[in-house]
DNA sequence: GAGATATAATTAGGAACCTAACTATATAGG
DNA sequence: CCTATATAGTTAGGTTCCTAATTATATCTC
């Protein structure tokens, strides 16, 4: 009756690109591409994607996003103590998205912010004892829910899976690195 | 000298998780949990992150969003002409997402609108010649693209990789549908 | 030591996608 | 027929992350 439109389900089916499609693609343009390495490239971009918004989802059951999350765990990793720029390094992402992701964790009592007595520029953030605690709950969900997403891959394959991935990586990293870059 | 600080290029190291800060943090909380699962999957979601950002700036060069050119491509794969539900579905976004990805295409000329004569409700979106003008234009350049972010990887290696991607991607799926819903 | 340059964090504004609410049309039941 | 409900597309507003510009401090060079 109620219908519940939960609009994701739906995608489900259509939204994974076929080899069909993408041979069709290639083949009206003549070119001299594979077409499994279309679909392949296709399907991680899918699957990437997918994995994005599942991770903001479960993240959202503890009040946090995966940004502000990983802060947390960061800040756990170093002592529970870091820089802003060096947040923005171990995340991969720039340090005015750390400001954004800080703010919020500090109006929610998660970390603060002191002052560098060595240089004025600088400002610590620090893991309160209420953000350490609500790492300390959310463990055995999260890394329970992070363990299933690979869940149905075997030891050995999860191997493989990681070695392919990280060729994978390297080869977006030169590709963004070269190619399209202006020579200034 | 310059410097043209590329916030990019310096993350790329530290970036990436390591075996080592898994394991740490599962043994923080004792619990028994494969670290390298949690790995893979974090690696994982970097790498899709990581690819997603590579597109829109290949796309951009185009004029164009990774969206928006998927608009374009689906179009073009079912004859020119499609609902917007129907374009929703096939790229698993919703409704509100490809009404925003149309009006740019439109303001464009990529696409036009057309009103449905057997359902007042509906709306055609159409493929202009201009629109598959600019598919052909990409076409070589793009699909060069997409074949390189995979180039590291040969034939057998693809074909295993696409087989542990789709069963990651039934994981996440299964893992979206059941788990921390609420019964409402 | 004073001016040019580099760096740390922030602010302002933009892009992509989301959910929820709204408008208009269609369809089903009494 | 006519009210109740479902559906198509849109609008309004929120989230996440980005780039570019700004502010404040540090460092290098003459």
């Amino acid at each position: 009756m109620c219908m519940n439109n939960n609009n994701r389900k739906i995608n489900d089916m259509e939204a994974i690109p076929s080899l069909v499609q993408s041979k069709r693609q290639i083949d009206r343009y003549n070119l001299d591409i594979d077409a499994q390495a279309i679909l392949v490239a296709s399907r991680l971009m899918a699957a990437g994607a997918q994995l994005g918004q599942a991770s903001e989802i479960h993240f959202s059951r503890f009040g946090l996003s995966t940004g502000r999350y990983r802060v947390l765990a960061d800040l756990e990793d170093y002592e529970g103590e870091e820089l802003p720029s060096q947040l923005a390094e171990h995340l991969g992402v720039t340090r005015a998205t750390v400001t954004g992701l800080i703010d919020i964790l500090e109006r929610d009592g998660l970390v603060s912010r002191r002052l560098s007595s060595k240089d004025g520029r600088q400002k610590s953030v620090i893991l309160t004892e209420e953000g350490a605690k609500k790492l300390r709950e959310m463990a055995p969900e999260h890394f329970a829910w992070l363990e299933a997403t690979v869940g149905l891959l075997s030891i050995d394959e999860r191997s493989v899976f990681l070695d392919l991935l990280g060729r994978v990586t390297q080869g977006i990293s030169a590709l963004m690195d070269e190619p399209g870059s202006k020579p200034k």
